[in-house]
DNA sequence: TTGTAGGCGTTATCAC
DNA sequence: GTGATAACGCCTACAA
């Protein structure tokens, strides 16, 4: 519609009958012992009486620095990253900070792409999920679910998680057990499959799946007919949910004919039939810990090269001792 | 770590041995004709060069527009708001903005909060999921899910959407149809109960109930303890999820006792068991098209007072002729 | 064809 | 206590 007449802190000035700077300084709170009581009172009653605001691209230009950070997700479309953004944006909120949110929609050929449209982007630092610094890039960042490399990484216990599951399954007396892993390549599934053999004794039975429900289901088929396998394990409930998909077309109960466990805990593993015993993950935290971890950063603190946030195993229904 | 030593436009014209204003109509693409091909060449090679990249804030601050929009959405942790978040985010990346997402995390309360958070910020403009432009913002704004107001609104059919699980229930014979609705106040909602009650002559057994899969088992209880419905209509998959979830505990059958349609056509709702009837929705194509419209809006454009996105019925096990 | 200069709205360093 | 004044990096008349 019209242009919005931009109130600016001339305005607030001309009205309080005071110069600029006594606006801003006022305004930025560093009034204390420098301008009158009654002045700052003027000027306050001045800014909002005219409704105004600061400009933050005038602001930025000024101190350097954005107030904003960058969130790269894999797949904003799965809730696990949903709720990770959640968390970094309740932090970010807190901490008077806007996030701008790249999906990189599990393509790894637009990665690049949409890093670069990034950069231009007026990002003061990035929370890496499962991505790499751009080449060339010097900015501040948080990886999130990587390796520790050159930039502080905050990950899940995935380690613990595997172990967890792995230990219920062999207190059930399953033997045989497979590994419906991602074909997505990602630090934190090479994590989990170096547990998987080094708690197995050896590389399990495995499915590579995709990340989407029939993907999986048709990657899980194999194993089901061929694995000769009691349980999976499955890293993530999407996953899972392909197995409960293939199961069902192949009348296989879970869990008399199968156990079935599968990490991250989404919202559909209760609602499945069986609900999925799942490791339970707090990824609104985790989103939190990469934001505080990028403010520490880049308010010139010292950052922890590696956070682990701790997770729990949620026994459901889709788990029980094999009959065979 | 290190302050990354930014370039700024001076450098690169210090380095290509021209003016900074050479350099600036160069890289902005207003070269055709002004600048001879050498000096072009020049000015593009200590670019690159050096990583020249423009400063955004400068250039927002000089040009008063930012190329970049907020989206506000109620949940983002719903798939849904996911999808509809990623569509307007690949429709903005290819127009060379960049979106902000400001989640309300179904809390009105924080809705002020966090809209006044955002209109400090940068966004040229506004893309508001069943939100309220806030007061005193002249801003530029495009409603999705909304009643035609005084914003452009681009929304689903869901009278559509409505009508034809009505009619799928309606031919298979059902005649007690109950509605299990969201609690959540919001136009679409209230739409949609209006058109129930408009085709079904009368307001029909109502269960009102939140986004979450326990909460809706809990609020679907009554209306099948006591609603004497052979079929429901649910508002969104998730609040279907709930009426699983309550069904199973009662050990009513789903469909043979109880037939339900969902809306959304989230993913799980294909691994549910029995799979799902709801009535699908391009969210990509909902959040591309409210970015598109606000990108005319902000080109000077004119818009249309409402845009409506059809839906499609995405028939599948979870509905059957009653047996009563 | 290119360079000079002014200003976008802030913040911050000085004088007064 | 308060007010000039100089940047911050970029765009864009206008001048050369």
């Amino acid at each position: 519609m019209s242009a919005p007449p931009r109130v600016t802190s001339v305005d607030v000035a001309r009205r309080a009958g005071v110069s600029q700077s006594t606006v801003s300084l006022v305004l930025s709170g560093k009034a204390a012992g420098r301008i009158s009581a009654r002045t700052e009172e003027a000027v306050k009653a001045a800014a909002k009486e005219l409704g105004y605001r600061p400009n933050v691209a005038a602001r930025a230009l000024r101190t350097g620095v954005a107030r904003s950070v960058a969130l790269v997700v894999p797949d904003i479309t799965n809730p696990f990253f949903g709720r990770v953004l959640r968390g970094a944006q309740r932090a970010a909120q807190r901490a008077g900070y806007t996030v701008v949110l790249v999906d990189i929609g599990n393509d790894r050929a637009w990665e690049a792409a949409s890093l670069q449209a990034l950069l231009a982007g007026p990002a003061d630092g990035l929370l890496l999920f499962e991505a790499e610094l751009p080449p060339g890039a010097t900015e501040h960042a948080i990886q999130i679910e990587m390796r520790p490399g050159k930039l502080p990484v905050v990950r899940l216990d995935v380690e613990a998680g595997v172990d967890c599951a792995l230990d219920h399954l062999l207190e059930l007396g399953h033997v045989r057990i497979g590994h419906v892993a991602s074909n997505f390549e990602a630090p934190t599934f090479d994590l989990r499959r170096e547990r998987m053999r080094d708690r197995l004794g050896g590389v399990p039975p495995t499915a590579l799946a995709p990340f989407t429900f029939e993907g999986a289901a048709r990657a899980a088929a194999n194993l089901l007919d061929e694995g000769d396998v009691t349980a999976v394990f499955c890293d993530d409930d999407i996953l899972a949910g392909g197995v409960y998909l293939a199961a069902r077309e192949r009348k296989i109960r879970i869990p008399e004919d199968l156990s079935v466990v599968g990490f991250d805990d989404l919202d559909f593993a209760r609602v499945l039939a069986p609900p999925l015993t799942t490791v339970g993950v707090d990824a609104e935290g985790l989103g939190a810990a990469a934001f505080e971890a990028l403010a520490k950063d880049l308010a010139g603190e010292d950052v922890a090269a590696e956070q682990v946030i701790p997770v729990t195993l949620c026994v459901r229904e889709s788990t029980a001792p094999p009959v065979s």
